[in-house]
RNA sequence: GGCGCAUUCGUCUAGGGGCCUAGGACGCCGCCCUCUCACGGCGGUAACACGGGUUCGAAUCCCGUAUGCGCCUCCA
């Protein structure tokens, strides 16, 4: 029987890490088992349903790679099917009409129990499962009924979600065996939760796919962290490009225990990734996002500052304020600029001069003009990467020079060391 | 409260009776490299929740306690 896996989330806003975690770990295992893997709109409670949540969802797991099988489907798109199933139970003394709705017959003895993929056997006393609702006395289906039922008509091998699904997992069970529907098999993946040890939440900085987007984080580097988030592959290896996760990647080695979402690790994993892509991507890339986000810089001027922050720079969000002063004026603080004056006057006679206005010929002439002042490299470098770039802080100080180009270089040095910057130049 | 699940460095994890004086990664600290920041290199800090068993031997098996989380809705 070939593997046929969904993810089901309810429209009731955007996708969320911890969800998304429970795509992947579905696409993965679908993927791997050259299985199916489709996607499901469970909107039984219309009230809570939130507009554009659907398309969000749907743009969310593009945007990292995971593609589905065949059409979204809509759980309430089958109502009739779920209406009749219900009469059907009702008609064999398996479900019972109240006030209205329908309720399921539940054992009162026994246990029922599973063998879980990730957490092993689980067993629940029959007397702790209440009759529960079928359908509302308006006729909708209850997430523990039309779920089972869309999962068996959908023909799903493995029921992969969040683990705060287990104690409904016997009821589900039962729900089918009336049904006479075979049983899926089960994995319950453990949440997610966020640095103070709850449920990851809206409190926790970035939570939705969509945030992690706008700040720059790649959807290869974020599929990596959110894989090795509860599962891992063995003792050293961290690194998965898509493909390689997809080959090796199985069920049993997901762990059971709950995971702290690392936001550190994550950017130390998008810094790997963002450093290893080719430099043409990553000038492509850089730009894309960055027109995205609205940063309104000239392609050019990005693209050929994009070596300059390959290596320093672990989110695309950082550019602006790493590399801005090439787009931008700038305003160093004459409180760090206290004192350099003549410097910075100096670097600018050397400056107008250098010829060709290339990083290489730029440093080999600002390197003896410290030797000259007898200024060691940084003492001489640090002023004006001030005064140039406006921060203590920028890329390499000679290809971002010859990059600013002559004229604007002269200018701030001027600007910098001239009188009036300098609060006590008398 | 009831039921269920979980519990290895701050965090993600390896570990499935002797290979563990517990390994890797992120973070943190120190040193080196160095025009700043990063990268890179080297070194360091740091964990088997607790208590009972089982066994020649337990991080690994069993029981209990504690703690955390989840569910207990005509929510999903």
């Amino acid at each position: 029987m070939p593997v046929r896996v969904r993810f089901a989330p309810s429209p009731t806003g955007f996708l969320h890490i911890g969800g998304v975690r429970t795509a992947l770990f579905n696409w993965l295992f679908a993927r791997n088992a050259d299985g199916e893997f489709l996607l499901r709109i469970e909107n039984t409670d219309r009230g809570r349903e939130v507009e554009q949540s659907v398309e969000q969802i749907q743009r969310s797991l593009s945007w990292l790679g995971l593609d589905w099988d065949g059409e979204v489907a809509f759980q309430l798109d089958r109502l009739e099917r779920h209406q009749e199933a219900a009469r059907a139970l009702v008609g064999e003394g398996k479900a019972y009409e109240d006030e209205g709705a329908i309720r399921f017959r539940m054992p009162d003895e026994g246990t029922t129990s599973w063998d879980d993929v990730i957490k092993g056997r689980i067993e629940f006393p029959n007397e702790k499962l209440e009759d529960v609702v079928l359908l509302r006395s308006d006729g909708r289906p209850t997430y523990n009924f039309a779920s089972p039922l869309d999962d068996a008509e959908d023909a799903i091998t493995h029921v992969i979600r969040g683990d705060d699904h287990v104690s409904n997992t016997p009821k589900q069970i039962r729900i089918l065996e009336a049904l006479g529907a075979p049983l899926p098999a089960y994995a319950h993946v453990p949440i997610v939760l966020g640095t103070d040890g709850r449920r990851l939440s809206k409190r926790h900085g970035a939570v939705s796919v969509e945030e992690f987007r706008a700040e720059g984080y790649l959807p290869e580097a974020l599929m990596n962290y959110l894989a090795l988030l509860g599962w891992s592959y063995d003792d050293r290896t961290e690194l998965f490009p898509r493909d390689e996760l997809v080959r090796v990647f199985t069920l049993d080695r997901v762990g059971a225990a709950p995971a702290t979402f690392d936001y550190s690790k994550l950017e130390h994993l998008n810094g790997v990734y963002l450093r290893a892509l080719p430099p043409e991507d990553y000038a492509h890339r850089l730009f894309a996002y960055l027109r995205e986000t609205g940063f309104e810089g000239d392609e050019e001027t990005v693209r050929a500052a994009a070596p300059l922050v390959q290596e320093k720079i672990a989110r695309l969000g950082e550019f602006p304020s790493f590399a801005g002063f090439l787009f931008e004026p700038v305003a160093p603080d004459p409180v760090l600029l206290d004192g350099s004056a003549p410097v910075l006057a100096e670097a600018r006679e050397t400056l107008a001069g250098v010829d060709p206005f290339t990083a290489e010929q730029i440093e080999a002439e600002l390197r003896s003009l410290a030797e000259r002042l007898e200024l060691k490299p940084r003492q001489a470098f640090q002023p004006i990467r001030l005064a140039v770039t406006g921060s203590t802080i920028s890329p390499g100080l000679f290809e971002s020079i010859e990059l600013l180009g002559r004229d604007e270089t002269l200018a701030r040095l001027s600007a910098a060391s001239g009188p009036g910057s300098p609060p006590d130049a008398s």
